[in-house]
Formats: C-alpha cells, sequence, structure tokens
DNA sequence: CTGAAAGCGCTTACAG
DNA sequence: CTGAAAGCGCTTACAG
C-alpha cells in the first residue's frame, strides 16, 4: 500500500496543495466544478488527509482524549466500556479527532497528565476510574484546562464534572430498604479511597437516622469487591451483628453478601433485604434477582462529552451535571 | 498551559534541536554531559515530544492500530474491553504508539480501512469482531498490510489470525456431553454471518456423528443472543424436538435455553445438560452454574499483538496462531 | 476563486 | 560529539 498525499491530489487533478485543503476543510471560496474535480481524483486514488499533519498544523482542529483508569480490573463490570461508547456516540458526530487512553498508577507516575496533553496536542479531556491516592488525582486538583471528570469532583473550579447524585441514590436506595419495612439495616459501603464512598455514607445517615441515633454505626467500608464482601458480611454475621436490611454500595458486594447470608443459613429477602449500586448485568441473573440503583453509564458517557465539548466551545463554564438515577427492584427486597 | 516544543528545550539548555532529539530517541552519539543536562531542562520544562510531529517525520516510529467492530452491543460481554486490555498489556511494554479506532458497519461504509491507515499513519493492524457482510470484510479478502485479525481468518495468505481452535473446541464440547452420557443431543449454532459458526458446527458433527447418521440435522442456528435462543427453543419445545444435551455456541446462548427449558418444565441438568461457549462471567452465577469452554480474552489480545509485533518487525510470516481452550465443567451438566 | 509561501514540531542524513 | 538544513503532510493568512 503505498501512501497518498495531498500533493498526488493536487498534480493529478491540476490545482495547488492549498486548493485541496480547502475543499477538504469545507471552505466556501472554491468552485463547485474544482470542488467536484478535486474531490472525484481524492477518490479514485484513496486519499484522505493525515491526522498527524493536520493536528500539527491546524489551529483550528480539535482532539478530544478520554482517559480511562485500571481498565478492566473486576470480569463482569463493563462500565468502562459503556462509557467509552457514549463518548464515541456523541463525538462521532463533531469534527472532533478522538483518542483513547488506558492509564494505570504505574503509567501515571511515568508521565503526567499535563505531558500526556501537549504529547497528543489534547484540546479537551475526559476522566474517569481514578483513585484519590494516585498522581493524577492529585494533579487535577490545580490543572486548568478542558477537563470534565466522570464520577469523581474537585475543588477545582476548573474542573466539571458528570455523575449521579451519590448522596440522593444512597438515601433513595435506603429510603427504599425502609419503605419495605426493614429497620435494622446495614450499609456495605466502599473503599474511603474511592470519592463517592463519603457521598453514599451521607445519603445513608440522612435516611437511616429517622429511625436510630447514630446511623454512622451502621457504616461498614470495604472495596466494591465481591470476595471483600463476602468476607466481611460472613465475619459481622458470626460475630453476631444483627440486621435484616442491607444497602450495598456495589452490585458485586450485594451479590458477595448475599452469598454469605444464604451460606450462614438466612434467606434474601424473608430474612434480610438487600439493594445493590449500579445496575450490573449480573443483577437480572442472580437468585433472587437483585434490586439496586441503575445509573446508565453510556447516557453518563453522553453526558460528559456533552460537557466537554461546551465547555471547550465556551458555550458553558465547567460545572456539575447530574444523571438522574432510577431505583430498580427486584425479588431482593 | 503553555505548550513547551523542543526549541524551548534547546534554547533554554543552550544545545540545538538535533541534540534534543538525539537525546529523546536514545542516540548514543550524545555526551554524557549534554544528555544529563537537555534531560534536566526538558524535566523542568514539562517538555513532552509532540506524537504528531513524531510521526510525520520519523520513519521508524511504529504506530499499532487495534479495530473493534460493534463494542457493546450485548450489555455483559466483556470480550472487547479484555481483549483491549491484552493488547494494551503487550503494547506497553514496546515503543509502538497506540490507537484505538471503534467502528460500526455505517462507520465502516464511509471510511475504508485503507483509508483509515492512512489517515493515521498506521504501521500494523489488530481487528476483532466483523460480521462477514460488512465492508472491512471484503477488503480484509485482498489487503496486503500487516494485519491480524482476531477471531476471523481469511484466505488471503497476507492476513495473520488469532484463534482458538472452533472445531476442536465444539468438538470437544460436544464429547463432554456424550461422556456425560446425553445421547440426544441439540446444537444451537451462533449465527451463519460469523465466521466461526461453520466451524463450530464441523466440531459438532465430526464429534456427534459417532451416534447418529446426519448429524448436521441437529443444528439450529441463532445469533449469539439470549432473547432469540429463549425463542428458539421454546419454538423447538412445542413442536415436539426432543433432546437431552444442548451445546451453545455462547454463553448468553444457553443461558436463554437454560430459561426456556426451565419455563417448559425441564430440569437443568437432569433433563437436558446445557454446555456453553465463552466463560463470561455469567456462567458463575447462574443457577445452575453453566459449563462452557473457556477462552481468555486477554491472553488472546496479547497472542494477537505479539504477533503482529513480530509481523512487523519480520520476525515470522503471517499465519495463524491457536488459543488453547479449556472445558469448565460446572453444574449444568 | 486560486496558489505561493510560511509554519506546525519533530527526525534524520550529513558535514564538520 | 554537535548542529544546520531538508523534509514529513498538512493549514492558513495573504496576494492576486
Amino acid at each position: 500500500m503505498k501512501k497518498v498525499s495531498i500533493n498526488d491530489v493536487a498534480s493529478t487533478s491540476g490545482v495547488s496543495r492549498s486548493t485541496v485543503s480547502k475543499v477538504f476543510n469545507g471552505y466556501a471560496d472554491v468552485s463547485p466544478k474544482t470542488r467536484k474535480k478535486v474531490l472525484k481524483v481524492a477518490d479514485k486514488l484513496g486519499y484522505s488527509p493525515n491526522a498527524a499533519a493536520r493536528s500539527l498544523s491546524s489551529k483550528t482542529l480539535r482532539t478530544v482524549a478520554l482517559v480511562l483508569n485500571n481498565i478492566n480490573v473486576t470480569r463482569g463490570v463493563t462500565r468502562p466500556l459503556e462509557i467509552l461508547k457514549g463518548v464515541l456516540t456523541y463525538f462521532d458526530q463533531t469534527d472532533c479527532e478522538f483518542v483513547f487512553y488506558a492509564t494505570d498508577s504505574k503509567k501515571q507516575k511515568e508521565k503526567s497528565l499535563r505531558r500526556f496533553i501537549q504529547e497528543h496536542n489534547i484540546s479537551g479531556l475526559l476522566i474517569h476510574g481514578l483513585d484519590i491516592s494516585e498522581p493524577y488525582y492529585e494533579e487535577l486538583k490545580t490543572i486548568n484546562f478542558p477537563i470534565v471528570t466522570i464520577d469523581m469532583h474537585f475543588d477545582n473550579p476548573n474542573l466539571g464534572t458528570v455523575s449521579v447524585d451519590d448522596r440522593k441514590a444512597a438515601f433513595d436506595a435506603t429510603t427504599t430498604l425502609l419503605d419495605k419495612g426493614y429497620r435494622k439495616l446495614l450499609c456495605l459501603n466502599g473503599s474511603l479511597s474511592a470519592q463517592v464512598t463519603e457521598e453514599r455514607s451521607e445519603g445513608f445517615v440522612k435516611a437511616y437516622r429517622q429511625y436510630v441515633e447514630n446511623a454512622e454505626d451502621y457504616i461498614l467500608y470495604a472495596d466494591f469487591d465481591e470476595t471483600t464482601a463476602y468476607r466481611i458480611i460472613s465475619q459481622e454475621l458470626k460475630r453476631g451483628r444483627e440486621f435484616d436490611g442491607l444497602f450495598a454500595a456495589s452490585d458485586l458486594m450485594a451479590i458477595g453478601a448475599m452469598r454469605a447470608l444464604e451460606d450462614y443459613g438466612l434467606r434474601v429477602p424473608d430474612d434480610v433485604g438487600i439493594i445493590g449500586f449500579d445496575d450490573i448485568i449480573l443483577t437480572s441473573y442472580t437468585k433472587p434477582t437483585l434490586s439496586t440503583v441503575r445509573q446508565d453509564a453510556t447516557d453518563l458517557g453522553m453526558m460528559a462529552a456533552q460537557l466537554l465539548d461546551d465547555v471547550m466551545l465556551h458555550k458553558t463554564g465547567a460545572h456539575h451535571r447530574i444523571l438522574p438515577h432510577s431505583i430498580i427492584v427486584r425479588d431482593s427486597i
């Protein structure tokens, strides 16, 4: 496959490079006749403008990046893929170049976000999945650049954010449990290194303190993982902890807890009602099926892309956009 | 954030652009002293070579692309993400630039693979998920370029391929069913528009014809999807089709079939034994848990990346590398 | 409406 | 060991 450049198109259609460029960039000051000829030749030659050259020379071409941290740590969690899908769906209808970048703690140490941005001439960036202990998290606190964070917010007024209202979502989940008549609740929250964790605690407390004094005391911290949840709940049961309703901050933890309860001889939802978070696919396949808080990750991705686009075009300042959540009631409560 | 270019580094460290470039490309003919100084300045300035410029000017820089078709059509299938992970894992340890490209039928019509390759100066490409009716499938038949296809093979000797041995895998799955004593089998195969389908049919037939005359007659074609599988199996049952063992060409179909059987009043594995294909996460969560053919998609991605790298470096010609599969026996047989 | 020329940020022979 | 210069494939004022 030999390369065909703008020069080839120019010479074989008998016009200058400038003109070819204008045609491909939709400038109006080209005669219809010329335009047509150029397009025809380009098509015959199989010409497509080189992205690197465009990115180098153009002042207006925008390239946006989606940075995903810790991809695929857990099988069964398709969230990153869904976010990616949403982001692509949005940017496919724009003229932006799209760059995807998967990172992790190690890579973050080697290359700062600023450098990545420079390297790829990024004009706007979406980022998801950071732990509060990671380098990029630190960097985001002070950076000034068109960035939209997904599921994380910072004090930094330069950053846009998109997420569900985690406080409200946790409040709603807890309230759902209470409405069903469960009164002795437990909240199996995620890792404190995740930003959403604290907010979910607050939501739980806000709802539950209508019934108990120190609602905080009924919160356990885990790591979003099924196995850990299984271990923790098993322990609690052995220690004699009594509860009849459980709000877990991830579906995987809810599933782990469900297994622990079963193994201990308790039944869901008769002895203990459970509600999870995320609405991953597994929730429809467990027995009993799992009630949960649904947040549509594809919508979240689209929303993030939209916000970033608005920010880049100065249609709006950076701010926090909320994705609506919903409570899905299945058989576990 | 103001950009810092090679010129900035050159001038503030008092050397030429050439020298800075040499430092960053690991050339040996730079004095240790100069190298150190340049690196220090670059670090202070936050300099990182611009990828577009490098890609434009360098004759040696390799950029590889992963093209994924129809990402995320089905929730719960993490395969694309796992492949991506494997590919990244491999290329992270090389000096290749990595480009990710999500496509679909519509995009394929708009931009040929050749054009994509030109646009991004690609020197090697990985591709997954094509249907035989799609434009890129057609294009791949004749293209001559370093390409490794994942889960598809072509007569085109220029292309490398990586996959499990689908014929053998289907044979092994069927044999497993037979070994467990099931004798009246049914094969619920995927769509004929997927390439693996025919091979799996062959594997099924090869194993089953030891027991029946026209093993072909016991193959049904669906589309890998749970709902369709449910519908088809329900129909067959109503029509009076009798079988005590089912090999499904995807776990999702196996699950759909399982539900159809249950709804019809049959029990798995007592009345009908089921084995699926892929080992998606759901298999461990259904009741009964699902036996299946395991293929590790992350390994597949790594293997594909490895092969592509070898081909690009002329360490080997394009050929077919087989990923080992294994039979996972769970409660459904 | 068209094209010559400068420039984007690099790399790479090549001369010294 | 170092640097001047050409070139990668484009875009974009600018002159005509």
